[in-house]
DNA sequence: GTATGCATTATTGTAAACAATGTTGTTCAC
DNA sequence: GTGAACAACATTGTTTACAATAATGCATAC
């Protein structure tokens, strides 16, 4: 196990545990787990090559980070997000982003400008060729931009870890075809807003963009769940 | 071990590694760790009479919440916060717990109205009386049943954790003397928008209390640390 | 007197065995 | 044929022992 060890990907001062967690919230993250899946710690200390001790400390981890949830002697599976609660997930993005994006449009400096500019005109260029996979990278991109001009730490944790909970409604809400259509003028007005500096607008940019996806999100799941 | 656990407080249906989290969390927010002090696995093994896996669990579960951190092959300690840090806190506390305010004011009963009203009475009351504890029990309980009224679940817990990371502030700026004279009226309007149904009252009310906690936390801590 | 290398110790990381619990399938009585 | 008791199995919870790593103190060379 030592040598085998030596030959994996980030052996290197990561222990077993963090790889492990980090693995497998990628995984389940990618949709690669349903949600009420069970985790069965065997399977994947096969899968992951790993210890128990570090299976249950990911699992235990990602527990607490609301990935997972354990019932006691019944063992773990992928939380599922209802719709109330992904709901409650983009409010609350909402009122953290709308910070950030004042903080940053406070903060920007000519180099955060080109970054966003870029990321802006990868969208259009997105939705003119209907790449939609090249879309939904872009605005992870710029959500992402946005949180790191604005210099926090606190509130761009919280909505990373938010965002990972309800990945599912994210995914099937952006493969809807037309949905750049209301999407793309709100994120180009987020970029402009914060490159002019402008803190009142970005928030409000900001925040309107995720009241649309408040709504999209209700309208879309309201029946089909 | 097992038939000692039979004894324990909460041994039924609660895991040791539960357990262990819990009264680690809490002897943590109650400052009697302090922060940067080392947790050695065996001191809190002998500690808590719980065997090394449940200690390491608590110590895991406690990082991702932020409690604690780790090195690796170095052991874990108290996580500092410091003031900066602190400061976000309160501004995500702000944005979150003003929409909860929101909400609350629009799905409040009867019953909720008796209950807010009580705490304010028993602030003012606290107030009168130079009872500092009793004032900073109500201010917790008026907080928390603002969260409980909007029935929201994901922002009241986000701000339970983050309201643990900095507890050291809070509770070094509610022991200054004069701090209620700011705070009282400020909590006051706080109960008053709530019951009276108005959303954005009962928003601003909550926004301006924080924004007052932020700037009385930044006065207080900017030379001191 | 200081710095460097080595041995010792303290502490965490990992693995494996054991115990307890819940689940499932089967048998037997009615 | 149905339901209850029971037994076999699958899975997690717990404990113990062992390995790896980093910190510490000491001896020795310069």
């Amino acid at each position: 196990m030592t040598q085998e060890a030596v030959s994996r990907d980030t052996s290197r001062g990561v222990s077993d545990a963090e790889r492990v967690t980090s693995r497998l919230r990628q995984a389940i993250v990618a949709g690669e787990f349903a949600p009420r899946q069970r985790l069965v710690e065997t399977d994947l200390i096969e899968m992951f090559d790993a210890s128990r001790g570090a299976v249950r400390a990911a699992l235990a981890a990602l527990t607490v980070e609301g990935l997972v949830e354990k019932v006691r002697n019944r063992g773990a599976r992928v939380r599922a997000v209802d719709l109330d609660e992904a709901l409650e997930i983009v409010e609350v993005r909402a009122a953290l982003e709308s910070l950030c994006a004042a903080r940053a449009a406070e903060r920007i400096d000519e180099g955060g400008v080109a970054r966003l500019r870029a990321i802006g005109e990868v969208m259009r260029e997105a939705v003119n060729a209907g790449d939609g996979e090249a879309y939904a990278q872009a605005n992870r991109d710029l959500h992402q931009e946005v949180m790191d001009i604005s210099g926090a730490k606190v509130a761009p944790d919280v909505v990373k870890r938010l965002r990972a909970q309800n990945v599912r409604y994210r995914i099937r809400l952006a493969m809807q075809p037309n949905r750049p259509t209301t999407s793309l003028p709100e994120h180009l007005e987020i970029v402009e807003a914060v490159c002019a500096k402008d803190p009142e607008r970005a928030s409000e940019a900001m925040r309107a963009h995720l009241n649309s996806v408040y709504e999209a999100t209700r309208d879309y799941f309201a029946q089909r769940g």
